[in-house]
DNA sequence: CTTGACTCTGACGTAACGTCAGGCTTTATG
DNA sequence: CATAAAGCCTGACGTTACGTCAGAGTCAAG
């Protein structure tokens, strides 16, 4: 008998194993960003393996924050998985930086709170402005030429590999942020390792970029500035511990 | 004269400030989740500090994927600023570590591609769960229960502390997954740092919880499962590498 | 052969604004 | 100081991505 060649599942088993709903599925197939490439006798959709990878590519695009009707356009057009992968993958990291911005901001305004001196105005707006820089990167809409950079190629790897590790930058902070708010003595173990923690990010440009590297190096030792602008996480305070914690280390 | 004695902003002041748009504003009176407190004798708003802090509270439960109009009755109930920065930072925190999963999924699938073996039907849906996982992170509308426990005292410090720390696994995954894929040798200094941060991630629970702690040492020790299964990461291939390069120092 | 669970196709509802429209106000400018 | 140009006001309808019935056929189990 031909056993079941290449799966196929029914529109509720589809939606049971994906997390998504059987009304969104109906939605997409009406809309015509997926169709379900079989029909039982009876009318039922069957969506087959490939069915599932489109269904993949059609949430990346819309976590890119491409409305659907642009999405069935994109898909017909051809991108080749690899690109939409990276594309995605980027797109998280524009995300996820945004977020720990805020985070970070977040930390800090809730550390003065607690250590007595109440949030200001000037506080709040920055927030809100982060808060709102979250959503936009979140919804991104993109324009034609950003579409058409999506069908060419784009990210060196190395820049990929630089923001990722520049995007570990504001975590990092907002630990070395809780660790001075606790009142962490520089000397602890804690305090070492965060300590080479933060040289590690630093030396893990050494073998990178070069333009980067020196901006980031310069960051330490200029101090201050650079990184609060960059990373609007707090500063000088933190490059205080952590060069108390090395020199203590010795 | 009176100089200003408090700021106020006209609502375009306010929009441009924030990144919010005017008719969002509209939006936000009509409903009465943020009625500027004051109006100009002809009618335009004015907002006051306190009117952008309450916007900041606003923008806060929003992102915490209340309704607005479930918002205005939070607000008119009274819960200290302190508590909501707290949410809402938790509730980043809970973002965070989704969209950290989906990115590291996508980091391996993308490399796994690049390296010849295409990707399978099975990663295909493990992607679109994760997408979904983040869609509903980032929604996750609130039951009664929870909305009781905004106005009580919640999260320990301790656990924030924690998830914190744990939150940094799956970046930390990732970024030795590149340099797995990358071919780095596990005796280069590259190799030397991510081993470090490695194990400082590991010493820094010794500090933290007692039950956590051993998990995640156990995750350590006992190899792959469970990593594989809480933070959706690659696995054992990485901690041969962390191994090897631990090794290699010594 | 009868349920109960699932699926189908409309069709209307909704949340959070976007986007005019028509009409005052305030500010900038010759 | 007259007159744009720019900003603000109040409706009111449009939009996106589904949610939520409604009415009717289909399939799997007992």
């Amino acid at each position: 008998m031909t056993a079941q060649q290449t799966r196929a599942w029914k529109i509720g088993q589809l939606a049971a194993e994906t997390g998504l709903t059987v009304r969104a599925l109906h939605h997409y197939d009406h809309l015509g960003v997926l169709r379900p490439s079989a029909r039982t006798s009876t009318g039922y959709r069957l969506y087959s393996e490939s069915d599932v990878e489109r269904l993949y590519r059609v949430m990346a695009l819309r976590q890119l924050g491409l409305p659907l009707d642009a999405i069935g356009a994109v898909l017909d057009g051809q991108t080749s998985i690899g690109e939409l992968l990276d594309a995605h993958r980027e797109h998280l990291d524009r995300q996820l930086v945004a977020m720990r911005t805020l985070r970070a901001q977040l930390a800090t305004v809730a550390a003065a709170g607690r250590t007595g001196d109440a949030a200001s105005v000037t506080d709040f707006l920055e927030l809100i402005r982060k808060v709102i820089t979250v959503d936009d990167t979140i919804k991104q809409y993109f324009n034609d030429e950003q579409l058409a950079q999506l069908a060419e190629r784009r990210a060196t790897l190395g820049e990929a590999a630089i923001a990722e590790v520049e995007a570990a930058w504001p975590t990092l902070i907002a630990r070395v942020q809780a660790a001075v708010d606790a009142g962490v003595d520089a000397s602890s173990t804690q305090a070492q390792q965060l300590a080479a923690e933060w040289m590690g990010l630093l030396e893990q440009f050494h073998g990178g970029d070069e333009d980067l590297h020196g901006s980031l190096y310069r960051m330490y030792a200029e101090n201050t500035e650079r990184i609060e602008a960059q990373h609007g996480g707090p500063p000088p305070a933190l490059i205080e511990f952590i060069k108390a914690a090395t020199t203590a280390r010795n």
